[in-house]
Parts: structure tokens; sequence; C-alpha cells
DNA sequence: CTATTTGCAAAGTGTTTGCAATGAC
DNA sequence: GTCATTGCAAACACTTTGCAAATAG
């Protein structure tokens, strides 16, 4: 019986490695939208001597296989999401957390085309001051 | 007669530096969404000597202000617009250029609270390839 | 004259790269 | 055995900082 990161690797045809596997088991289900730094450091724990390069290599990997998504929203680092069906995010700019938000489905998010410009992602982005961090100020 | 990036700093009430005069000219009505660097490179010809700290500090100030936008839409580096009302951006991934988008005026740009949390800024970013990139390809 | 602003250079943060060694298949 | 993948360490791109010198008001 394999692992859902196992068959996951298998699937896009990449060769399983404990690294690849302890990176795609973080991000399962993981709703806090790290970055890769926080991957990294995350994954250090159980496997020391795991590298940036193999880090930035799987998440690149991932996003080419569309597995995972890339954010840009939090400014000065790239956020990963596994979720890779369309929805907002809310970035918080006193903690830095990033929330999936249920916004508005009525957005256009299946456009393909506008101005003549060919369109891949459609990414809305909501940003401000959290609810636990509006609590303590 | 005074210009208009020289009554704009007096408004906001900053001095009145060349340098800042050169960045405002620069941003006024520019819609190239240039990055902190390339204003820095850009202004550099006008002025020899111009320093990172002085374009940083300017647009961090003018930003402040609400003169300028800051968009989290290039990975890897920040992209300013002098154009404040809300509209819609599109960043292509060959060549890196940023264009407004006249997208969908029904979106609710002005919603102030979502799940708890104070909203204070809301951006539609589309990314894909531009008209121009597609020809070439 | 005084407080702000500037330039410089160094440091900080996050990401990418080249390459030899390792390991999956 | 072969090729993809790894770890390392250095390079890279962009941004921020500390501080003395310059300058706007």
């Amino acid at each position: 019986m394999k692992d859902t990161a196992t068959l996951k690797l298998k699937e896009i045809g990449l060769k399983i490695t404990p690294q690849r596997q302890a990176i795609l088991k973080l991000l399962e289900g993981n709703q806090t939208h790290p970055s890769a730094e926080s991957i990294h450091t995350e994954i250090l724990k159980k496997y020391p001597g795991i590298s940036f390069a193999t880090v930035y290599n799987t998440l690149s990997k991932l996003i080419d296989a569309g597995e995972i998504r890339e954010l840009d929203i939090d400014p000065g680092k790239k956020r990963f999401d596994p979720c890779v069906t369309p929805h907002t995010h809310f970035y918080c700019k006193v903690c830095g957390k990033v929330f999936d938000i249920v916004y508005d489905t009525s957005l256009p998010f299946n456009v393909k085309k506008i101005d003549g410009h060919q369109v891949d992602v459609i990414q809305l982005h909501l940003k401000g001051v959290c609810r636990e961090c509006r609590k303590k100020q």
C-alpha cells in the first residue's frame, strides 16, 4: 500500500526520493501557504541535510506538473498552495499569514483571452489586517 | 509656475529635492509599471549618483501618501503604479511586461471586510503570454 | 540653524546555479 | 549502468540599513 505522495510522484513521472515524499507530505492539505524557505526549514527537522536546491527543484517540478500553485501575494517571497482549484487569498500585512477566502464565485475565473493576451492564471488577492491581528491591536 | 511633481511633493509635505522631482516625473502617466531598480537605472541617466536608498525611500513615502501603488504581480520584484484607481493587471511571463486591463467593473472592489479580516487592498492579477509575445512564438 | 534627505557601502533576504557525488530504476 | 537527483557552496537579484555628509526650508 503506497501513500498519496508516492502515488502522485509516480503519476507525474518523477523518481521517488525520500526528500520529494517529505515535501509532498508537508504540502498535502496544508493551508498555511508556506514559502520555499519555510518548507526547507520544516523538512530539515526530519531530513537533516536537505538542500535548498532540492526544495526549489521539487517545487518547480510540482508546479510544472500542475500539482501545486505559486502565489505572488507576499511581497518578498513566493508562497505555495497545494490547492489548485481557483480561489481567493487574503494576505495579512501584520502577521504575514495567507488565508483562503470564499469570495465571489461569479468571478470569471475561466477567461482565456483578453486584449489579445493569453490568460493562464487568474489571481484575486486581498490584503489588509487579519481578524487575529485586529484583535491584538 | 510650478510643475505637478513639485506641487505634489508640497501637498504631501515632503521636502522638494531634485531626486524626488525626477522620480515623480518619471512616474507621472507612466504605464510600464516600473520596478524600483528600473526607476533607479533610468534616473541615473540624468542624475548620476542617485542612490538606491533615495529611490526606495521616496517610493516608500509616495506609497504612504497614497500617491502610488505597489504591485505584487512580478515574481521576484515589486512593481509600482502611479495610477491608484482600482484596475486589473496582466503580467506576461515571457517578456515581463505588466499591462493595465479593463476587465470587470462589476468586481466588488469596495469590500472592506471579509471573514472578519479588514480589507485594505484588492488586486486582480492575470498572468499568461501577452499579444506581442504570442506573435513571436 | 536644524531636521530631513542624500549617497555610499555593507548587509540582509530569498532564489538560482554549477558541479561532483549519490541513488533510483 | 545510466541518467535523474541530490547537497554544497557560491553567485545572484532585489531590498533594506547605518551613518556621515549635504541640503532644503
